[in-house]
DNA sequence: TCACTGGCCATTTGGCTGGT
DNA sequence: ACCAGCCAAATGGCCAGTGA
């Protein structure tokens, strides 16, 4: 963003003169904007001039006048330009903080460029700022640095007190969260570079185009939500305006998703692993071998619990407790408790041979558990040559990773001669919910088995059967 | 060598809210 | 009261490690 920028000549000017040197949509700005300083330094440092203006270096220690001096450069069309022609000719990096520059409007505009050295002097622990009107990749450095930023030790020091505070600010988004939008920000970043337009603060329709460029590249209408809001918090967290509330935005989204809609687009959800298909799975285990232990219990307490991957791999042996008709197993985090109140599901006996009780004790017996996480890696010892049998599996201490608790379904599935590519972690809690409708469960106990807080999510994970044989009033006309 | 993990990016799912 | 849209969070695919 300019540092400053200077009417050096009547300023009724700038509203009457300056319109004609700038781009039309910095021209619509600057009619619907107030005429501080601010707005006028904002709209400006994003603007395009068609005649190009030169670039002039401050003579040193004259602040108060901006007087042009060196000639740096001539014929720019925007600040950014401005901005790299002067770090380099000067020899500094592009988002080098002390570099300024600024924009005297006079009858002909001119850029201006200085060095503040006394800009760096920041206290530790004060907030980088953000680097507004700098290059695409100032602006990806500050996120990731952002992003990545420690909650420090409490000192009693105010300074330290704020950098938490702005930690803690960062952590109300879930880590999958903040990977999501980094992903988009850098995406953004690339494409506003590589069309020379400015990366931050962004102009509603230059977004607009981003997002149309990306459908372009086949990226589906929800993904381009995704964008929207990673660029929103972008702006959010540098304080600076929201560009992407622009009508040209919501307009171009509103138009990509009814595109899309009518060239058929829809999502793809995992298949439902209902109970024929989990029982063709559990047939394929291995029970000889401790990881099939493993896979057996995990297969039946994702299903029976209607459980997600995330919320598997996260079981602990602290958060289950074992009662006369089954488990109790607390959640202490999921997707649908965001403020991490906790969640209790029940896990019964059901006194057949795919008991998930019976299987979640096997397993802990047979591993030897008693505390921390349940499903946890087996570490089998490679077969060594002339050996008869491999030695003993180990038991790590970590938790399978989420991403494990899918593979471990996707494994099975193929190994049963499915598609393994349409199951996923998923498929469990699917399953047991359409396995739930194919049996007549009334859908009030479904939700509270997929732990919805409304009706309406339920409906994605049915997996509705034959459409005339399960018609609701087949049998009563 | 086996059985995983983790980074990166794309995509799907879920819950809430504001406008009607 | 309802629903589209927004934002948040989770999941999926691919691939390059990695530790026992």
């Amino acid at each position: 963003m300019l540092s400053d920028v200077r009417c050096l000549t009547n300023p009724d000017w700038v509203f009457e003169e300056l319109p004609r040197h700038v781009d039309r949509l910095s021209r619509e700005r600057l009619a619907g904007a107030g005429r501080d300083q601010d707005s006028l330094r904002r709209i400006l440092s994003t603007a395009r001039f068609p005649a190009g203006i030169p670039l002039h270096l401050a003579p040193d220690g004259d602040d108060a006048a901006l007087r042009p001096n060196r000639p740096l450069a001539d014929g720019l069309t925007l600040y950014l330009e401005a901005r790299a022609a002067a770090a380099e000719q000067l020899g500094r990096p592009a988002d080098d903080a002390t570099l300024q520059i600024g924009l005297e409007l006079g009858p002909e505009p001119v850029f201006v460029a200085w060095i503040d050295a006394g800009h760096t002097t920041r206290l530790p622990g004060e907030a980088v700022p953000p680097p507004l009107g700098q290059s695409a990749a100032a602006v990806r450095h500050w996120i990731e640095a952002r992003i990545a930023q420690e909650i420090p030790t409490a000192d009693d020091r105010l300074e330290t007190a704020r950098a938490a505070a702005r930690a803690y600010a960062l952590r109300a988004a879930a880590p999958n969260t903040l990977r999501a939008y980094r992903a988009s920000i850098r995406a953004w970043c690339a494409w506003s570079e590589r069309h020379a337009l400015p990366c931050l603060p962004a102009r509603g329709p230059d977004i607009a185009a981003f997002l149309a460029a990306e459908r372009g590249r086949g990226m589906s209408p929800t993904t381009l939500d995704l964008r929207r809001a990673a660029l929103t918090y972008l702006h959010r967290l540098a304080d600076c305006p929201v560009p992407t509330q622009d009508s040209a935005v919501a307009a171009t989204q509103a138009g990509i998703r009814r595109d899309a809609a009518a060239r058929g687009h829809a999502p793809k959800p995992k298949r439902a692993a209902a109970l024929d298909v989990l029982q063709a799975l559990l047939a394929e285990i291995d029970l000889a071998s401790l990881a099939g232990v493993r896979d057996r219990a995990l297969l039946l307490i994702g299903f029976i619990g209607a459980m997600r991957r995330s919320e598997l791999a996260a079981i602990r042996i602290e958060h289950v407790t074992q009662e006369a008709r089954g488990l109790t197993l607390r959640l202490p985090l999921s997707k649908g408790d965001r403020q991490g109140a906790g969640v209790d599901i029940a896990l019964p006996y059901t006194g057949s041979d795919l008991c998930p009780v019976r299987a979640y004790l096997a397993w802990i017996e047979r591993a030897g558990l008693a505390e921390g996480p349940v499903f946890r890696r087996v570490f089998v010892p490679p077969k060594r040559p002339f050996a008869l049998t491999r030695g003993e599996p180990v038991i790590g201490s970590e938790a399978l990773s989420d991403r494990s608790v899918a593979r471990v379904v996707q494994h099975y599935a193929a190994k049963a001669g499915f598609d393994p590519s349409e199951f996923g972690g998923h498929s469990l809690k699917r399953g047991a919910l359409t396995t739930g409708m194919r049996n007549q469960v009334h859908p009030s106990r479904l939700k509270r088995l997929g732990r919805h807080k409304s009706y309406a999510p339920l409906d994605h994970y049915l997996e509705h059967g034959d459409a005339f044989e399960d018609h609701p009033l087949k049998n009563l006309l």
